[in-house]
RNA sequence: UGGGGAGUCGCCAAGUGGUAAGGCAUCGGAUUUUGAUUCCGACAUUCGUAGGUUCGAUCCCUACCUCCCCAG
């Protein structure tokens, strides 16, 4: 009896090269693909129908079984409910952090386990480690692609059953493998956008669920210099959409969302990419997870993310329990922005995070 | 109503007789499993309107329209 591992399969080439890998290590591998996204069908932006196409067209070329698996429910349940509530409430949620804590590490490894998986995968490039008998996460080889970040929230029980099997690849060797075993989504473009909802004009979507709700746009010194459309459509460092023109007093600099004043239903905004305003040294933190289970020592120093793709910015805990954080960064960082995930290292080890207020 | 000044892309703004800079905004693309940022590209056959001078005018002249300032 062999090793059981379901993958979950998006349509893209990383998890069907993950799928891959593994068949080639030995394992019984299983593929199962989500549809967690229900809102779009019988319209063009929902590409689920051609995902499960080229999940299927995959497996065929791999020789694995497919199964499909709906939690359209759970998402909406356990993401975008508070995807929404978030929003509304002025802050920039990141829902893909949560649907890994609660779809694809929760929902979907229930489901596995239930088929009789002793492991679950998915194309993620990110890395596992052990540190005294404890899983560890660690980012990827190929540090351009390291989706660590929006890992952190994972909890021992979630990251014991799991398997990255591109943890040592670079992007462009999994294109090569894909292409050299004659994968027919070789070539397909990277898909972007939230997991399972897609890429689409942002502010339209929002607009379907959060009505909108004018107010005066201001710079800092309190003078109104325009009209924004509901301070849910805007986050912190934002440039586009402003539609701020040239001003009399010669500055030409673009213009960026610097805060939001909920109260008043007020955009401040500044000018220039360099203000003041922009830049933040420290920040606090709750709903905190350490994916060891323990929290990491206060004293040692660190490094953080405050958004995916930025690199790690040395750091020091101020205050550390088991509700909030505070940290301090050695140089000042960009658009720290309530509502995004703040995410600590030490070194390649994901230690977790917490949610930024 | 007199006197003065100004009208160039959605907004700022160069050009002032030789055939329309630049920035912001906007749009498109690249990057990106959040939202941003960033990067690349596009963007006035036309210079308030109508005449005139000139080989040729946004730039000179005239009239008109509009706006601003100072006088009332």
């Amino acid at each position: 009896m062999s090793t059981r591992v379901v993958v979950g399969m998006s349509g893209g080439v990383d998890s069907a090269v993950a799928a891959y890998l593994l068949k080639q290590q030995g394992y019984d591998v299983l593929g199962v693909f989500m549809k967690n996204w229900d809102d779009d069908d019988n319209t063009e932006q929902c590409t689920a129908r051609q995902d499960f196409l080229d999940v299927l067209a995959v497996a065929d070329v791999l020789d694995i079984e497919i199964e499909a698996v709906n939690f359209a429910a759970e998402y909406k349940e356990r993401v975008f409910s508070y995807f929404l509530a978030e929003y509304q409430a002025g802050r920039t949620p990141n829902p893909d952090v949560l649907c890994n804590a609660e779809i694809k590490f929760k929902a979907f490894l229930d489901d596995a386990i239930a088929r009789g998986a002793d492991y679950i995968a998915t194309g993620h490039y990110v890395g596992k480690g052990t540190d005294g008998g404890r899983a560890t996460l660690v980012k990827a080889h190929d540090a351009n692609k390291d989706q660590s970040y929006f890992l952190y929230r994972l909890s021992q029980a979630q990251v014991q059953p799991a398997l990255f099997p591109l943890a040592a690849l670079p992007k462009p060797e999994v294109r090569e493998i894909a292409q050299k075993i004659g994968l027919p989504n070789a070539a397909k473009k990277d898909s972007t956008g939230i997991c399972f909802i897609g890429e689409r004009n942002f502010r339209e979507f929002l607009e379907r669920y959060l009505p909108r709700n004018p107010g005066e746009m201001k710079t800092p010194e309190g003078r109104v210099i325009g009209e924004h459309q509901g301070l849910m459509y805007y986050t912190l460092g934002q440039r586009q959409g402003l539609g701020i023109g040239g001003q009399k007093d010669g500055n030409t600099e673009p213009w960026f969302v610097a805060a939001k004043d909920m109260a008043s239903n007020t955009l401040v905004v500044v000018q220039g990419h360099e203000h003041p305003l922009l830049q933040r040294s420290s920040l606090a933190a709750s709903q905190l997870n350490w994916i060891s289970g323990v929290a990491p020592d206060p004293d040692k120093p660190y490094t953080a993310k405050t958004r995916y793709r930025q690199t790690d910015a040395p750091c020091r805990f101020s205050q550390l329990d088991g509700e909030t954080l505070e940290l301090v960064f050695d140089s000042p960082q960009w658009a720290v922005t309530p509502g995004q995930s703040v995410v600590v290292y030490d070194g390649e080890v994901c230690l977790g995070g917490g949610i930024i207020v």
